[in-house]
DNA sequence: CAATACTTGACTAAATTGGTCGAGATTCTA
DNA sequence: TAGAATCTCGACCAATTTAGTCAAGTATTG
């Protein structure tokens, strides 16, 4: 399992905007420049992501996004899955009901594709347990001993 | 995590020879054919699978493939990482030591790749606890109870 | 020797990934 | 009300990966 960079940046977005969640907007080109992320991709993603319900966003000079919902009530796995295509199935087919008349590629097909789901279960209880706000927690532990206040302050 | 068509391939053809398991041989065409996977495409498959020391070949008149080990010493997990890469890091960097001095974008990042380094983790417990000869076991389950005999006995 | 079967490496078409770009629509502020 | 700032939408593009194909070669058996 391995995230595209797409994902990664869309949750680093989401990263930034949990940390300043609030009635304010923050704009593309701060998150951009902030997680060194291109700006006109990012521009995309996070299109992508108000399309699902992930920020609202707002036009106009004094512009820009927010969360949609509070940083404790997104999970990873509603991210991820939004934005690289359905963790839980590969093969829609089949995936219970009659298990007759199989040929033999069918039938190992069939057993590799449980195993598979049993893989994508484990994947999602992971992705599932973890919130933005969990998140956030630590990369606040990870900046948080140092001497080293968000560029923001500067 | 989805499995490449490469990689469910390289699994039932492993299958195959699982269920065959013992001192014979059997032919690329034969695997090919009872599994339905492009023969030329096979062929390099199953080269990638000897290299990897999982089977054992012999060419000639008489030739085929067999699996190196038996099937309960192989698991899925090391089939897939051998097929489509290592499953554990997708990153290298940073996985421990020192955690200071980053800037809010590699804090981020770190972050992230922990939680996935926990998805990989549950990946391969999954994958770990599965050899050939559990799938083996279940897809005669599937195509045990029918009347639906393997094709070489016809 | 001839037939059969694996071996090797190059090649290709299509899909995916990681972006870029231009023009438009909105909103604020002077 | 003009202009600047900012999001929005869809098209476009290059590089990489994926899924195969192919030809020529080597080994083995009868």
């Amino acid at each position: 399992m391995k995230l595209s960079q797409r994902g990664e940046y869309a949750i680093q977005a989401l990263l930034v905007l949990s940390i300043y969640y609030g009635p304010e907007v923050i704009r593309i080109k701060d998150i951009a420049k902030r997680q060194n992320i291109p700006r006109r991709f990012l521009e995309q993603i996070l299109n992508d992501l108000k399309s699902g319900g992930f920020v609202q966003s707002r036009r106009g000079v004094a512009g820009g996004y927010r969360l949609e919902r509070s940083p404790e009530e997104i999970s990873l796995s509603e991210i991820i899955r939004h934005i690289e295509g359905p963790l839980e199935s590969s093969d829609s087919s089949n995936v219970s009901g009659k298990k007759r008349n199989l040929h033999s590629d069918e039938a190992a097909k069939y057993a590799i594709n449980f195993v598979m789901q049993e893989v994508r279960s484990a994947i999602v209880g992971v992705l599932d347990a973890v919130t933005l706000s969990d998140l956030c927690s630590r990369v606040r532990e990870i900046q948080g001993p140092m001497e080293n206040p968000p560029d923001y302050i500067i």
